[in-house]
DNA sequence: TGAATGATTTACT
DNA sequence: GTAAATCATTCAA
């Protein structure tokens, strides 16, 4: 598959602004298939994505920006879709989120699994040459490991260099599930957020799946 | 100023 | 299966 893709890889554009101004839920089911690119200084990794999930605050308990909650943290949130949101957790992880909807609506989209496409080895380097390629991105703190994204990524414009969602191919299916690690959220965390390629062995745990959902 | 906690990963029993 | 690692962010005082 890397093969039948290596001259879009050369030519990937970012996606359009417009692609993130849309509504959270769909632009996280889209966001799976689609190749997250960082340009580093000698190296370009991609990844393609196969596992995202919904955060819609302010009424989305999960969500840091529930109920309006608008701090330093969470203030990228309440500009335009289309920017990263990187935030600390567990004092050693990061993960990447994508803002989401119209300026003042504090929505994201976790990117929590990939797969690697290029670049493959200096992902490996990063993440201490694990046996099983699957560890490299099958999970979000591992993913921001391996494409070297960190707190300096925080606020960055996904739609130039040098990160930024390309075009790449859709999931042949498409799962939803119970989005992970947010069992305090009550009732919201029972909404079916989670959006996993059925079919790629990089997402990062199965939980209570669901039949495969019709692919648009 | 201090305490609690978390959109996780890893190692260990 | 459980627990430790480890700290920015948040909120209460």
């Amino acid at each position: 598959m890397l093969a039948a893709y290596a001259n879009t890889l050369e030519s990937s554009k970012p996606l359009p602004r417009e692609f993130y101004t849309r509504c959270v839920l769909k632009v996280a089911q889209e966001c799976l298939g689609k190749l997250l690119v960082h340009q580093l200084s000698g190296d370009t990794l991609v990844a393609r994505i196969v596992e995202a999930e919904a955060y819609r605050g302010p009424l989305d308990r999960a969500a840091h920006s529930y109920k309006g909650r608008r701090t330093q943290r969470t203030e990228v949130m309440y500009g335009p879709g289309g920017f990263a949101y990187v935030f600390f957790v567990y004092g050693m992880h990061y993960q990447f989120n994508i803002v989401a909807g119209q300026p003042g609506e504090p929505h994201a989209v976790l990117i929590r699994a990939a797969e690697p496409w290029h670049g493959q080895a200096s992902m490996a380097s990063r993440r201490g040459h694990p046996k099983d390629a699957r560890l490299l991105t099958n999970g979000p703190g591992k993913l921001c490991h391996a494409l070297g994204i960190d707190r300096s990524h925080y606020g960055v414009d996904l739609c130039r260099p040098p990160l930024y969602l390309a075009e790449g191919p859709a999931p042949r299916a498409i799962r939803q599930t119970p989005r992970i690690g947010v069992d305090y959220a009550g009732k919201w965390a029972a909404r079916p957020w989670r959006w996993i390629d059925a079919d790629s062995p990089f997402v990062s745990r199965c939980r209570s799946p669901q039949p495969p959902a019709k692919v648009g």
